[in-house]
RNA sequence: GCCGAGGUAGCUCAGUUGGCAGAGCACAGCCCUGAAAAGGCUGGUGUCGACAGUUCGAUUCUGUCCCUCGGCA
């Protein structure tokens, strides 16, 4: 079987997860060069054009001339979301795996990696206008009565949910106006149990103390790098704080001091502080998904080094494709796909 | 050396007319199915500077000592 045939018929997918800085941008470009392949981003903020920095997009120079998908894909007022991004990605596994090329998906984004492996169940298309009333009627009468509504027409996804959870208590209430069927029931039927791949999940992973200081280290070199004329340029193309895209890392922090909410040194801090949190809610994330095997990097890790374990983790995996992918289709649809848990 | 102010959570501090100490920040744990770098939930045992005394009981009152910061020498 050729190595096309191969990738055609088993669908291989190689995920790099693991929280912001702990270097998987770095390591992906040197993975993609060894495996002849390109880099897919699983990442919800260097989708929009123009916050290259912010988001910590990769230069031209440091992509080395791999090609990287699924970045700059719309601008900062437009809407993306994960239905969009799965969409988008699975073409291009795809084409990959027709052209037999091995996919390496490289993000932090743990819900778009999970749109990839185990899939999306079959819900609406987000309805903006439908929720700019909801949240004026939430600014009138509190926020309350939309987990009261919630719980009238959908009382299983109203006790999951928090009464303050506004953002998910919008998106049940969006599903029933939209199908009239609760968003418990669909999500009761789809159980993330999609299996569309054989995903091989390696995730990176430092201490912490180390992590926090990679962090900081990162937002001075972003703030070097001229993170605030960044900030200040979408301002001023009309790019309004209340997007999405601007309630990001770096963009909130910097439009709030830009706009007089705070002094500098301030922003900064905050910032700081935030992009750690972040980190702590993708490992609490990650921790959770099923499949992953973690590599913990030493403080001086060099890249070549780390690149080499990760190219033998692949080796190892394709050598038991066909094996693997047998195995799980007769486990069925528990089966985490292909490796174990670590 | 003398005078004053203070030593309480990782930090900044509040407080107890004597009854097993509390806020902000920091931090930690968690949830998540088309907003996910978003959004939400939970978590406070700390020799109340040390030792002795008074008291049923002291972080609180008394004494001595140690340390910090001012001022005067």
């Amino acid at each position: 079987m050729s190595r096309t045939e191969e990738f055609v018929r088993f669908k291989p997918v190689v995920v790099v997860v693991g929280p912001t800085a702990v270097g998987k941008s770095r390591v992906a470009v040197r993975l993609a060069k060894r495996l002849q392949t390109e880099v897919l981003a699983a990442d919800s903020r260097q989708v929009y054009r123009g916050m290259d920095i912010g988001t910590d997009k990769p230069t031209l120079e440091e992509r080395d001339g791999v090609p990287h998908r699924l970045i700059d894909l719309v601008d900062p007022d437009e809407t993306f979301n994960a239905g969009i991004y799965r969409r988008t990605a699975l073409p291009e596994i795809d084409r990959l795996h027709r052209e037999g090329r091995l996919p390496l998906v490289v993000g932090g984004t743990g819900l778009y990696v999970r749109t990839l492996i185990r899939g999306l169940c079959e819900g609406p298309e987000a309805d903006p206008t439908f929720r700019a009333e909801l949240e004026e009627e939430a600014r009138r009468k509190g926020a309350e009565v939309l987990h009261r509504e919630l719980t009238r027409v959908d009382p299983k996804s109203a006790a999951r949910l928090h009464p303050h959870d506004q953002v998910k208590i919008i998106r049940a209430l969006e599903v029933y106006h939209l199908l009239g069927r609760p968003l418990s029931s669909i999500h009761q039927r789809h159980g993330f149990g999609e299996l569309p791949f054989s995903p091989l999940l390696i995730g990176l992973m430092r201490e912490r103390k180390a992590l926090y200081r990679r962090i900081e280290e990162r937002v001075d070199s972003q703030l070097a790098r001229g993170l605030v004329d960044e900030v200040r340029g979408l301002l001023a193309r009309g790019y309004d704080r209340r997007l999405g895209s601007m309630k990001g890392l770096g963009y909130r922090q910097i439009a709030a001091y830009l706009a007089g909410d705070c002094d500098y040194t301030e922003a900064v801090r905050l910032l700081k502080r935030d992009t750690r949190r972040f980190a702590k809610r993708q490992l609490t994330w990650f921790r959770k998904e099923p499949g992953i095997l973690w590599l913990s990097l030493a403080e001086d890790e060099p890249v070549e080094q780390l690149t080499n374990k990760v190219l033998a983790m692949i080796e190892g995996f394709l050598a038991g494709l066909g094996r693997e992918a047998q195995a799980n289709k007769q486990s069925g649809r528990m089966a985490a796909a292909g490796v174990t848990a670590g």
